[in-house]
DNA sequence: AGTTATTGCTTAAAACTTGAACCAAGCCCT
DNA sequence: AGGGCTTGGTTCAAGTTTTAAGCAATAACT
C-alpha cells in the first residue's frame, strides 16, 4: 500500500506538538532541577506514590502508572532512596516483590516542591488555554494514550495465546 | 501569594498529557530504533535538515529549529556523521561556524524511513482524531510552545536591556 | 514431586543528555 | 592596534536511559 502522508493540517499540528512537548519537558526539567536537583520524571514518580493508598506501591505497578520501564524505575528509585525520599520494603505475599514507600521526608519534599511545579505548569500551559481548550486537550491526549496502549497490548499478545495457534489452522 | 492549584479538569488534562507524551515518545523511539537503530530525535534532525535550502544549516540554527541545546546537537551530528548521513562543512563568512549538510546517503536513509515513521505517527495519533481535533491540537500546542519560548526570551533578556532599567522608574 | 514457563525485579554495558567549562573568532570601543 | 565582551561550537564529567541478560520466586503442567 502506498503511504498516506500527513495532510498540511496534520503536519502543522505535528510540528506544533513536537515543539511544545520538547520545550515543555525541558522547561519542567529545568525548573525542578534548579529547585530540587531532580528531573521532572523523579518528581512525577514521587507524586504518583503520594496518591497511592498507604503511600506505597509495587515496583511494577508504579512503573505502569508512570508509563516507564521497570529498569528505568529501578534506577529512579535507587536514586530517590539515596536521597531519603523513598524506602524499599519487601512484599510479604510475593517474596520476589519489592515495594517502594514514600517516606515522611519524601512527602515533605514533595510538598515543598509542589507549588513551584504547579506554577511552572500553569505558566507554560494552563494560563494560555481557555476552559474549552482544556477539555479538548484532555480528550485528544486521552485518545492518543489509549491508542498507543492499545497497540502495545496487541504487540504483547501475538504469540502467547494458547488458542488461536493450536486450532483453527487445520483447515488451511 | 497562595498557590493556585490545578482544577480537576486541568488535572485530568495534565495527567492525560503526561501519559500521552511519554507513551508517544517511547513508541516513536522504538519504531525508529528497530527500523534504523536511531532514536526519534535523530530522525527529526535529519528531517529538519532535508527541508532547509540546499539541505544544509548552521549548527545553531539547526539546534533552534529542533528545539534542542547546541551541545546535544553536537553529539547528534557527530553520530550521524559517523553513519554517513551528515557531513560537516566550514562556514565561509564566519570562520567559527560549522555547517551540517545532509548527504545523499542521508537523504536516501530519510526517504527509506519516512513511510514507516509516518505510519507510526498516524497509528498513534491522527487516525484517532477528528479533523476538528487536529485543528484544536495545533492551536493548543502552538499556544504552549509560544508561551514557553516567550518565557525563555524573558529569562535571557533580564539584564542586558539598556532601556527599561534606566528610564521609566523615575516616577515610582 | 519435577520439570518447564512466567513473573518481578535488578544488573551491566553502551548510548545518550546535561551543564559547565573552554577556545577560537568576530565585535565594539577607544 | 589593543582591551574586553559576545558568539559559535566543542569538550568533558556526571547523570540518566536503554537493551539485553540475569537471577530468584512463583505458577503451570505432567
Amino acid at each position: 500500500m502506498t503511504t498516506r502522508w500527513l495532510t498540511p493540517e496534520e503536519q502543522r499540528a505535528w510540528h506544533a506538538y513536537l515543539a511544545a512537548s520538547t520545550l515543555l519537558e525541558d522547561a519542567l526539567d529545568r525548573q525542578l532541577q534548579q529547585e530540587a536537583g531532580m528531573p521532572h520524571l523523579y518528581y512525577a514518580v514521587l507524586a504518583v506514590l503520594s496518591d497511592a493508598p498507604d503511600r506505597r506501591m509495587r515496583m511494577t505497578d508504579l512503573a505502569e502508572h508512570a508509563k516507564i520501564t521497570r529498569s528505568r524505575l529501578t534506577y529512579v528509585v535507587t536514586r530517590l532512596e539515596k536521597d531519603g525520599a523513598i524506602r524499599r520494603e519487601n512484599c510479604q505475599w510475593d517474596k520476589r516483590g519489592s515495594i517502594a514507600a514514600l517516606t515522611d521526608e519524601g512527602l515533605a519534599l514533595l510538598e515543598r516542591l509542589a507549588p513551584g511545579h504547579v506554577e511552572a505548569v500553569r505558566k507554560s500551559v494552563f494560563d494560555h488555554l481557555t476552559p474549552e481548550q482544556v477539555g479538548q486537550f484532555e480528550e485528544i491526549c486521552s485518545a492518543i494514550a489509549a491508542a498507543i496502549e492499545g497497540e502495545e497490548a496487541q504487540r504483547n499478545a501475538p504469540d502467547d495465546l494458547p488458542w488461536r495457534r493450536r486450532s483453527c489452522s487445520s483447515g488451511q
